[in-house]
Formats: C-alpha cells, structure tokens, sequence
DNA sequence: ATACATGCAAAACATTTGCATAAGA
DNA sequence: TCTTATGCAAATGTTTTGCATGTAT
C-alpha cells in the first residue's frame, strides 16, 4: 500500500519538482512534456487524454495524439499520474494526486470529485488478514449524483 | 446503494428464476442466452468475453461473438451480471454476485476473488455526508499478490 | 405470422506500434 | 554528435452497429 504521500505543493513547485526528475531518470525534457505536465498540474478535474490532447494544441498545434499517449504512459510509471479506469473504456487522470485513494463519480454531470478517506487502509489490512493477498494498490469507486445535478 | 441481495440459490435454482424474469420482461429465451447465462452462473473465476465466447462455441459452435456481447449488455441492463471493469479495456464479469462488492485481484496471475465487507456501506454513508452526492453503486478493487503467487 | 434475436461483416473507439525525421543532451 | 522523442500512419484489441436471415412466441 502506497504511504508517501507527498505534501501538497503548488503546481509552480510540484513542476520543477518532476522535471528534476525525469531529468535525473534521464528523460529529456521536451516541450510537449512540458505542456503536457502542466494542463495535469493545474486541472481540478480529472481529464481524459481526449482533454489532455485538445488542450496542448491550444499551445503547441503540431503535437499528436501519440505523444499525448507516451508521456500519459511515462507519466504513470514514474508515478506522477494516476489513471482511473472505466469499464467502457474511456480512463481519465488524476495529475494532483497520483497515489490511489476514492472517487466520487457523478453519473449524470461525470464530474469526479477526490476522497480522502482513512477506513480504506483499514480495509485493506482486514483483507490482508482474511484473504492472504499482499496488497499493492488499489481503485476505489462511488458512483451516484453530485449535488449541483441533484436540483 | 444496492442493499437486496437474494439470497443464496444453487445455479439451477437461480437460471429458472431469471428465465422467468427475462420472459416476463418480454426477452426471448433463446439457446444461445441460456448456454451464456449457465457459463455465468457455473464459473467461479469472473470470465471475460471472450472466455464465455470460447465455452459457448463448445456446446453451440455457430454462436457469434457479437450475440455474446449482447447477452452480456442485456444480463447487465437486467442487473444479472456484474461488470468488473479494468483500465486496460479487458473487462470481467460477475454472474455470481451480481451485486457492487469489492475484489481483490493477483496482478502476476489475474484471478479474482470476490469479498464482501460491511465498512464499505459506512464509507458510502460517510461519503454522502461530507460530499452531499447521493451515492448509488460503488466499483473497489483491490490489487495485490495471491497466496499461490507469493510463493 | 410477426416481432425479435442471430450471425456476419463493417464500423467505431481507444490505444499501441513502427519508422523516418526532428531535436534535446 | 548521438541518442531519444516526435509525428504520422498503420495496426491492434475491444466493443458496437446495420442488415439480411432465422427463429421464439
């Protein structure tokens, strides 16, 4: 189970922070990379790579999609993103904080909102316990009605 | 949140029941649902489509891949089967417990076990409070390594 | 008899890959 | 300079769809 949970940062600071890096990973540091990163750090939603793509554009028109893609994938290995699947396919990012904790889903708007709950890691020791997995990670759901579509 | 869970029934029990359900829904009970639904009600892991594809062609050898999906579709759309979906597009399905609960699932040899624990209808509980979303379905995987593949 | 399900092939998506070119280090 | 990243297009894998034919009711 994933503990280190960095302290927040500002997105100027959590910038520089994984381009060091990166660097010392011995990626280069490209200007898609760059762009790319930020849309991440500085979105409160959760963006698709759909999103990601358009909004890079905006800034720097030649990228492809494909690279959208590899840096979406470099990007979760190191451990700077975290990815939130959907059973139809259609996954969406979390850039703010990439270590697995609950979503809340609207079904109606698809806003996703964070949770930070402490019962989880108490979960996941009793499941430990009771079914002799070793954990790693995890992904954890609501789905339901935000309160804006509520009304 | 989900909270009528039928209670137990041997498989045989369970098809007569939601023949009856799809009949009176005005679904047409045809060969090739009933081969799909038996797969579903007598598999203990949590097949993918194409795992119940390649036991339906067994029985029924001209049964398309595309009325799979569609029985799938339908079993879910009647509450039957639980889709249990994963980032990567290779999605699993639940015909025994077709109701939100968690899993946990080996990463190195991709089996599923289900689990059912009472906090996680507290967390939804804690979650409607603090959130104000109406919470209605839940997804939680837990991934780890099984007991065989610890060894 | 008639509406609905099947099976086939084509289409629709999301994502990955191969490769020539461009550009960080 | 030398290796890695980009961008394009083609390939992949999963799921959906249109439509003629078959079949449950």
């Amino acid at each position: 189970m994933q503990s280190t949970r960095s302290a927040k940062l500002d997105p100027k600071q959590r910038l520089d922070e994984i381009l060091v890096k990166l660097r010392n990973l011995s990626f280069r540091i490209t200007p898609q990379r760059v762009a790319i990163l930020r849309i991440f750090l500085n979105s409160q939603d959760h963006p698709s790579v759909e999103q990601v793509y358009a909004q890079v554009k905006a800034d720097f028109p030649s990228t492809s999609l494909a690279t959208v893609y590899k840096t979406v994938s470099l990007l979760k290995e190191v451990g700077e993103i975290l990815e939130i699947g959907f059973a139809d396919g259609s996954n969406r990012y979390d850039g703010n904080k990439p270590y697995p904790h609950p979503h809340l889903i609207c079904t109606r708007c698809k806003r996703i909102m964070d949770s930070d709950i402490d019962l989880v890691d108490q979960i996941a020791n009793e499941l430990e316990q009771t079914s002799g997995y070793r954990i790693v990670s995890h992904q954890i759901e609501f789905f339901g009605i935000c309160p804006a579509c509520q009304k």
